[in-house]
RNA sequence: UGACACCGCGUGUU
DNA sequence: AACACGCGGTGTCA
């Protein structure tokens, strides 16, 4: 995949290990907070699973292997998206995806099924490990916040 | 019936007596060509059945009773849909039905019986006096010609 | 199992 | 304003 992953430079050593994510596609999708994906080639719903698979991946890197930050300070990690599509799909649907064979609600295959595989073991592998995976959707007009966090991982 | 219907308000005096028509339900369906209805309590199936009722009534006025810019130049109907319900029911379904008693083939009630029978009344009625009656599904790719007839009924 | 319709939500791009 | 991508639900039939 020809991914961009944006992750900030330096960060706060105590920060609090809430992520943001984001998604975004061809030319003008330059936003990201904790972990960004700028793809060209996939669907917008691909670069927010994308966004999350990164995000969990660093989370694995903090929390199990102690890369980032020196681990053991905080409890568990929070995915804030916009994306209603994505905090559904980890949080109701992938449930009955597992159980009926990855089959939409009118019986055809789920199209992101693989990226949601490797979200759904990567979040497993952490839950097991006591390191609690939430999904929070967060609307548009609380993005100020994630502006900010933007313009400072890309020196706006 | 709480019915809206839709009809053109000026039609030329020769046009092509092929009838588009539409149903939607709730509050965000609001597209029609020739006829159209727009229901709020009624099932999906249901306006579009209510819809070709209406556009057979309109060929009643047209043909039989000459109210509608002169009959006698045209020499049938031609109702276009994208139910794939609407078509096959009036064309293969109604005939087992009335055969064996307006049964489904799990043997349970149809579900739309009378407005069938309605419709179906009407068709049989024009076909008699040699108004053929023709039911085509058109696929929403085609729909470029129904989006400017809906955009010149509702004056969008 | 398949087909069609209707409705709802969100995202991305121009 | 337009396009496309994704999911859920209900109503109907074969």
């Amino acid at each position: 995949m020809s991914h961009r992953l944006y992750t900030p430079n330096s960060v706060d050593n105590t920060m609090d290990p809430r992520g943001l994510i984001d998604g975004a596609c061809s030319n003008n999708g330059n936003l990201d907070a904790w972990v960004g994906i700028v793809d060209g080639s996939q669907t917008s719903q691909c670069t927010e699973i994308c966004a999350a698979i990164a995000a969990v991946r660093l989370a694995h890197q903090f929390f199990l292997n102690g890369e980032f930050w020196g681990a053991g300070h905080v409890k568990g990690i929070i995915l804030m998206t916009n994306s209603a599509y994505l905090v559904s799909a980890m949080t109701d649907w992938v449930y009955k995806w597992k159980r009926n064979g990855w089959k939409t609600s009118i019986r055809k295959p789920v199209v992101n099924m693989e990226d949601f595989i490797e979200l759904d073991v990567l979040v497993q592998y952490l839950e097991q490990n006591c390191v609690p995976v939430r999904f929070w959707c967060i609307d548009r007009e609380h993005n100020t916040f994630v502006d900010a966090l933007v313009k400072a991982a890309t020196g706006l």
